[in-house]
DNA sequence: TGTTTTTTTTGACAAATGGCAAAAACTATT
DNA sequence: AATAGTTTTTGCCATTTGTCAAAAAAAACA
């Protein structure tokens, strides 16, 4: 729990009351691997804050093949902005790639967060802007690389995420197949 | 001006009182090709929307070569927004293709528009995060695809936009080299 | 129109990645 | 330890993309 507020503090100032007031609208979620906290061709209806484990943003190209998108990890939000904010069927689905632990808040309970908070809305929307500046810029670089250095980029950016994931969904975030991420490991010994 | 307006009001109901309020906080700029609306390693101070031409934003890789991450045309925002929010230097240039005309706000007309206009604030964040959401999504479907789809792509969700471009300038964008764009091309013809 | 400059195309070859399938390595379970 | 299931590596060859440099085409300018 403290983690979540952890994270939010870095956004912006917020007294003891506040804070307990956010933590009272947390509720606790356990996903097992495997499952979804979001599912595609669903409407997003909560707010997720992962304190255990991983999710994988995934979602089914036109060949059929199983894309990863994006990786959540332990202390990070869990949100598709569009899907929440406008109640509209999310085109990806978040999985558990492990046992997953997360903090969920509830529509309502944001709204009743943004009533009681006065920068609530702010913090949000910082907290999501620079994630997915963040994002888009690491998306960016990755285009305009080679496969070997995407995946030293990754290890750079991400420490030990490699270890804890399928190669084959890692493989997918990068855009190359997993026989050349295979062998392009390989190569790096 | 009306572009603007009609933009904003993709995003929320607005009083006529408060689309006056927003054209007087508007001043138009020129900017020549070439040159840049603003530069890298400056702090963005201004919030532009173009009203003609097209804006690039790039940046030099550590191998010294000008790669372009996006494109900004007609009728839409130009902001880095962890620049302008947080003040920080910006480590892309918004460039000038072509001639440009703009519509530019400054900080301050800004906070006059949060003071009058409840909404103006939601209204940013939306769309702010609509646009990035886009093109993140846009960039993520790049990476795991090869030069031909991604060109075929571009061509489709950037209409018409192709042959105002400098090849060299789409090719950075894809990702992939001049003369692989080139063949590319040519094949498809 | 002719000249200069810039942009795009092309050739020849090297390097990287993909496709497919089998082998090997690793896990989980009994 | 043996079995079955999953994940990763590897071989072989096709395709794509990169590199470098020169030629061709297009644009800018006098």
């Amino acid at each position: 729990m403290k983690e979540l507020i952890n994270y939010i503090l870095k956004y912006s100032v917020l007294h003891e009351l506040q804070i307990e007031l956010i933590k009272s609208k947390a509720q606790m979620k356990v996903i097992k691997k495997g499952e979804c906290f979001l599912e595609a061709g669903k409407v997003a209806k909560q707010l997720g804050f992962v304190l255990e484990g991983i999710l994988r943003v995934c979602w089914y190209n036109d060949k059929g093949e199983d894309i990863t998108r994006a990786f959540i990890t332990e202390n990070h939000f869990a949100l598709n902005v569009s899907s929440f904010t406008n109640s509209t069927p999310s085109e990806v689905s978040f999985e558990a790639i492990s046992d997953c632990k997360l903090l969920v808040f509830s529509k309502n309970s944001l709204i009743e967060l943004e009533e009681a908070i006065a920068c609530w809305k702010e913090i949000m929307s910082k907290v999501t802007s620079t994630a997915l500046t963040n994002k888009l810029r690491i998306s960016n670089n990755m285009l305009i690389q080679d496969g070997k250095t995407r995946y030293l980029e990754f290890l750079k950016i991400y420490p030990g995420l490699a270890n804890r994931i399928p190669l084959s969904t890692l493989a997918s975030y990068l855009g190359i197949k997993q026989s050349s991420l295979s062998r392009i490991r390989k190569n790096i010994k």
